[in-house]
DNA sequence: ATGTTC
């Protein structure tokens, strides 16, 4: 296990030792410092990310991490972006996982069981859950896909999927540059019919209630006390997956050609600069606009079956965007003075208050990141400050597992898993097959987000309740 | 995370 070095409180400096180019800095509480385990296989991934050609040091540890493929979840790896490699592992099978949350004006006690049920039916019949499930806009995938993939949610809403102002509420307002769908695949083009697909693992749609809002000074990003919001967790679905599979195997082949020794296959990269760096980039932000569009034609869904349940229109509900913010991606960013390709995996941007590429309603603020608790656990909105360019301008994206999932499934049974969900209202009475998603699979995440407020990288805006959790199952 | 063990 690597040296960890307590540098402050909550913060842990893994030196440059062995091959590493640069150190590595990890940020845990007392609680998750426990949590790591015996043989710190997270620490490792991000001691072997500090040894990859052109890392600009530190590589960043968030306090939700664990191991992954490659990179740690909850890890940040910024690349020197003449000199650095791409690794398509560092960013995740997952391309552009993330969330989005819509805020409504409708008060949350308004909702009896009834029709909250009844809200999650007309959600669910509209968007397919689970692995493997197709979208059910079939002709929007047949004629649409190559554009939405360049040109993302702008593309979704000029076909009446949404409003002119969703966009301005999502990160890289929903079209991240440099996407040519020459570098994809047939292979994942032909997994990429899923747009308006939740999925499966943690991915879940999520009504809540706004439970905490600490701030009187500002508009709390459109939140108000005790009015329903909905939370959307998703990604690019069997499209990035394939993406990531096609080029890990891709920059495996072609790193020793580039004098690369890779620390292990999930870290398996390029220069940024090379055909295959560059191909993957180009590929990446096809997925990256693919979920972007996925997350927004699941909105355009849930508004259509608001008006089906509730009668009325959008005006009465509000389902405003108030932000939509990757954790699976790698972005060309300035910081420190040099330009970086960032590799956050599992890891949210946060952009402190006044920082120009924030959208203009949050320019004082500084965007919020979103956290997503477990099933039963809160989720949080933080922003960075001014500190957060330590970390890159990125923090926790959840809560994170403490368990595996093989690990859960052995362990959690459905005794422990029905104690453990509480009054949240579930979309299937089947528990065996989230069992591996209980919330006593998943660390604390008041520890989550206490590790970065504590010492001042985030601020605290708002908390949600969960009330009711749509959860895709695996395999029946 | 994933047409989950091409």
């Amino acid at each position: 296990m690597p040296e960890m070095i307590l540098q402050g409180p909550n913060r842990y400096l893994l030196p440059k030792t062995g091959a590493m180019l640069v150190d590595a800095l990890l940020f845990l509480n007392d609680n998750l410092r426990r949590s790591i385990s015996g043989e710190g296989m997270e620490l490792r991934q991000l001691c072997d990310a500090a040894a990859l050609p052109g890392v600009i040091g530190p590589v960043i540890g968030l306090p939700d991490i664990h191991a992954g493929f490659g990179l740690p979840i909850g890890g940040v790896m910024a690349c020197c972006a003449d000199s650095g490699v791409v690794s398509a592992g560092a960013v995740g099978m997952d391309i552009n996982c993330g969330v989005r949350l819509l805020s409504t004006n409708i008060p949350s006690a308004s909702l009896d069981k009834r029709t909250l049920r009844k809200l999650m039916e007309a959600v669910e019949v509209r968007i397919p859950t689970g692995i493997g499930r197709k979208s059910r806009h079939r002709e929007l995938c047949l004629d649409t896909l190559p554009q939405i993939m360049s040109g993302g949610v702008g593309e979704l809403i000029a076909r009446g999927y949404g409003r002119p102002d969703d966009k301005d509420y999502i990160e890289e307002s929903g079209c991240l540059g440099g996407a040519d769908v020459t570098a994809v695949s047939k292979k994942a083009m032909e997994r990429a019919g899923q747009l308006s697909t939740l999925g499966g693992g943690n991915h879940f749609l999520e009504f809540g209630t706004v439970d905490w809002l600490p701030d009187q000074e500002t508009d709390n990003f459109g939140l108000h006390h005790d009015m329903l919001t909905v939370l959307i967790h998703t990604g690019s679905r069997g499209f990035g997956h394939q993406i990531c599979t096609d080029y890990t195997e891709i920059m495996a082949a072609a790193a020793p050609r580039y004098g690369i020794e890779l620390p292990s296959k999930g870290l398996a990269c390029c220069p940024i600069h090379s055909k295959e760096g560059r191909d993957y980039l180009a590929a990446m932000a096809c997925a990256v606009n693919f979920a972007f569009a996925n997350r927004q034609l699941i909105t355009y869904d849930i508004r259509e079956a608001f008006r089906e349940v509730l009668g009325g229109s959008d005006q009465d509900f509000g389902l405003n965007v108030v932000y939509d913010v990757a954790h699976n991606i790698a972005k060309f960013e300035e910081h420190f003075g040099r330009r970086a390709l960032v590799h956050r995996k599992g890891a949210t941007r946060a952009l402190p208050p006044g920082h120009p590429i924030n959208p203009d309603r949050y320019k004082d603020t500084g965007h919020p990141a979103i956290i997503p608790g477990s099933m039963n656990s809160p989720s949080y909105l933080v922003t960075g400050t001014a500190a957060v360019s330590e970390t890159f301008h990125s923090v926790n994206h959840g809560a994170g597992r403490t368990l595996s999932r093989s690990a859960a499934r052995k362990t959690i049974n459905h005794e422990a898993f029905t104690a453990s969900i509480g009054n949240v209202m579930l979309n299937t009475r089947d528990y065996k097959q989230l069992f591996d998603e209980a919330p006593l699979a998943y660390k604390d995440i008041n520890d989550v987000v206490e590790t970065l407020a504590e010492i001042g990288l985030t601020r605290k805006v708002a908390r949600l309740k969960p009330l009711a959790v749509i959860k895709g199952e695996g395999d029946d």
